[in-house]
DNA sequence: CAGTGAGCGAGCTTCCGCTTGACTT
């Protein structure tokens, strides 16, 4: 046992910073906070000044009983934790309940995992700074005072268990109000001719310089070209240099391993982590762009070795991320000599991605020359224009490219080699196609481009991005979705050997892969805060409030004023809502049923939207009929509604019984004698015909007969060995339990099936199986 | 597991930021 107690945050930090240090030190790790507010209840005495009433979190009992130990048996406890905020606050949460003399415990601070670093910080110990903790402590009481004032509201207003807060909410406003936008965009269409010229060496593809309106327009500009002369009127040669992007840090890695790899955001971050604990990168959850003098000397040496100091550049970046607490380095590969590396395909692909990012960041520009040439139509006015762009020394573009979200618009308007032309010269036309083109609205965000423009309004922290993306979706704000896209016409127009054709084709457009879509209930609850609670919805009032953190920490502001501050007009205007605000109720008429002439409503109800079809004080019951996934109040149609209430549908009777299609939660089905069978994708329930029905049917009637194999009977239960989905299984009751692979089924008796369901794993409780 | 949509009432839900494991269909 060292003289030395160290504390830092994460265990794996404390695992590499103890090599640093010699035998006098233990270095151990908190596992993040160590107490909160309590969780069942506000926890902050408002009348008192906002005291907030602290206590070890349940999962940290144990570990503090066990700090408590080492620190009793130290001479000198030294608090390690990140320099930032919450890093400060966690220190004093760790003096507090570990009983620390604050002034004879040492705090100490690094920015990266080194040796010199490490041992610089040993040598400058200082205090807990206060005001630094008080900044956080205004931070948490104010997100605790805002989520759980909040919440209640929409208990009472919209529905029960849903939940507000000062990120997601805001969060969920970011993909209505994008929503809205696609929904109110209508498409503009407009033609660009291309012009394909021929020349010795080559050929030239240049474009109008302006876009044309419509057919017409474009057929009377074809039809100029016929007997036009093109000629070049002016060539711009341009040096250009492009430089390599910074290091990353969790949210442009976040980015990039969305678009380049296809990970979701926590794909990204549970992969990092394992990198990470494996000591292969740095920690994953930052906000800095900066690298050690360590990582940039390799980096160097890797770069010089391998390309040639000509390719090396050595670099240091600066943060632009408004509220950056930069508490550790950017995320970099801590041996820069393993070029790959990582347990399987994933993690490895993740490695290279920020082996190669990192690398590339220490490299030269590269340096680029763009040529920009016009020319002349002789019988119009207007220019084709092309750019031509030759790369004249690669530099890091060797390594690496940094994706864009609109890949696919540069594809399009991608520069080429141009050959090598002179001013004047007369260029002869091959032909000229002019494709229809629409505009476009908007991109609808996917969760990495919503977490780069969270971190773009300061909102959330590295730590928290993954966990809002998944809290918005739990909630059922929003859902991650592929949806097809529409076909869309379009005009090819093409001049060419004096003839202009003109050709109708079809194209799809509005295809989405993984993006956001908002829900009616995202919508209805954004509505209603937004109305009620501009203050806390406003995108900048997190910028706000950072700025007052900032004076509390720098020691100019009171943390209980500041909180004081907020919370009056806060609060009461919760009290006003919550007495005057209507219950959220959504009613939309979508029009008169022709066929009956009934009245159409989409509405949303107890279990979620759903049509109506008549209304509920005549006679007739009305109709009803949910919504189908990705239908919304606010945008479905009439028609869209009629064809909901076509199903349930009767398709005809078997065994005397009447067969029923039908969509559900999982599904469109067919039922039959109170029996559920699946239609496969490849039917349509408003389709399906009667003898594929009992098809169906009947498969599913052999597949229950095969299901069976033995039953016993154990204390007055039943227990069966089934076939199922995965296999054979045991099932007692409502539980289910594994066979192990190799164990033959059909061959187990009694006792062994009681073995293998008292040896199965213990649910949601300590330990794993025995063996 | 595939339903429901009148109305009432009991009991429950919820935040953001730090950290890792323990979950299994």
């Amino acid at each position: 046992m060292g003289r030395n107690l160290v504390i830092v945050e994460s265990p794996a930090k404390a695992k590499t910073i103890e090599k640093f240090l010699g035998s006098d030190f233990t270095v151990t790790s908190s596992y993040g906070h160590v107490r909160d507010l309590l969780s069942d209840e506000i926890s902050v005495d408002i009348e008192n000044n906002f005291n907030p009433r602290y206590e070890v979190s349940p999962d940290k009992k144990k570990l503090i009983k066990e700090l408590q130990k080492l620190a009793a048996e130290s001479e000198t406890v030294w608090l390690a934790t990140d320099e930032d905020r919450e890093g400060e606050a966690i220190s004093w949460h760790l003096a507090e309940s570990l009983g620390l003399d604050i002034n004879e415990t040492k705090r100490i601070v690094f920015h990266e995992i080194t040796k010199p670093a490490i041992l610089k910080a040993i040598q400058n110990p200082r205090k807990i700074d206060i005001n630094l903790v008080n900044a956080q402590q205004a931070r948490r009481v104010l997100d605790r005072l805002v989520g759980y004032e909040l919440s209640p509201v929409l208990w009472k207003k919209v529905r029960p268990s849903l939940s507000a807060g000062r990120v997601q909410s805001v969060a969920v406003k970011l993909i209505v109000e994008r929503e809205r936008e696609i929904m109110a965009f209508e498409a503009e269409s407009s033609f660009k001719p291309r012009g394909h010229f021929k020349v010795s060496g080559g050929k030239v593809i240049a474009e109008l310089n302006t876009k044309l309106g419509d057919k017409n327009e474009t057929r009377d500009f074809l039809n100029s070209c016929i007997n036009a002369g093109f000629k070049i009127s002016d060539i711009q040669v341009k040096p250009a240099k492009k430089s390599p992007a910074p290091p990353f840090t969790t949210s442009t890695l976040q980015q990039e391993a969305s678009r380049k790899l296809g990970y979701s955001v926590s794909k990204t971050m549970m992969l990092a982590q394992k990198l990470y604990e494996a000591g292969h990168i740095t920690y994953m959850r930052t906000d800095s762009v900066n690298l050690s003098q360590l990582a940039i000397d390799a980096a160097q040496n890797e770069i010089t070795s391998q390309f040639g100091a000509n390719y090396s550049n050595p670099r240091q970046y600066t943060t632009k991320a408004q509220g950056a607490q930069e508490a550790h380095e950017a995320i970099r590969p801590t041996y820069f000599q393993n070029h790959s590396i990582g347990e399987g395909r994933d993690e490895s692909r993740l490695y290279e991605l920020i082996w190669k990012r990192t690398v590339a960041s220490q490299m030269a520009d590269a340096k680029l020359e763009n040529t920009n040439i016009k020319i002349d139509i002789s019988t119009s006015k207007h220019q084709f224009v092309a750019t031509g762009q030759q790369i004249k020394f690669d530099g890091f573009l060797k390594l690496y490219i940094e994706s864009n979200d609109d890949d696919e618009e540069n594809a399009e308007s991608g520069e080429m080699l141009l050959p090598n032309l002179t001013l004047g010269q007369e260029l002869q036309l091959d032909f000229v196609e002019s494709r229809e083109r629409f505009t476009r609205p908007a991109p609808r965000y996917t969760e990495a481009s919503l977490v780069r423009k969270l971190e773009e309004l300061g909102i959330g922290r590295p730590s928290t991005y993954a966990p809002t993306i998944s809290t918005i979706q739990k909630r059922s704000y929003v859902t991650k979705e592929t949806r097809p896209g529409t076909d869309r016409k379009y005009v090819l127009l093409v001049l060419k050997g004096g003839n202009i054709t003109e050709k109708e084709s079809t194209e799809v457009f509005g295809a989405e892969k993984n993006k956001l879509f908002p829900s009616d209930v995202g919508m209805l609850v954004n509505d209603f805060l937004d109305e009620n609670f501009s203050g806390v919805m406003d995108y900048h009032f997190t910028a706000k409030v950072e700025e007052e953190f900032d004076h509390i920490a720098e020691g100019k502001l009171d943390w209980q004023n500041m909180l004081s501050g907020f919370y009056k007009p806060f609060h009461e205007n919760v009290e006003q809502t919550t007495k005057e605000a209507k219950r959220v109720n959504q009613n939309r008429d979508l029009g008169i049923d022709p066929k009956t002439q009934l009245p159409v409503s989409a509405r949303f109800g107890k279990y979620g939207p759903y049509v109506q079809l008549g209304e509920s004080d005549t006679e007739e019951k009305p109709k009803y009929a949910k919504l189908r996934p990705g239908q919304l109040i606010e945008s479905i149609t009439l028609d869209e509604a009629l064809e909901l209430f076509k199903l349930p549908r009767t398709i005809g009777e078997f065994e005397g019984k009447p067969v029923l299609a039908d969509v559900g939660r999982f599904g469109p089905y067919v039922k039959h004698n109170n029996k559920f069978v699946s239609i496969p994708k490849d039917e349509d329930p408003y389709e399906i015909e009667l003898s594929k029905a009992i098809e169906l049917i009947e498969a599913k009637r052999v597949a229950e007969a095969n299901k069976f194999i033995k039953e016993f009977e154990h204390e007055g239960k039943k227990i069966e060995i089934l076939n199922g989905r995965w296999g054979p299984y045991i099932k007692r009751g409502k539980e289910n339990f594994k066979i192990p692979k190799g164990t033959k089924a059909e061959e187990l008796d009694l006792e062994q099936t009681l073995e293998l369901i008292n040896n199965a794993p213990a649910k949601a409780k300590k330990g794993r199986a025995r063996k």
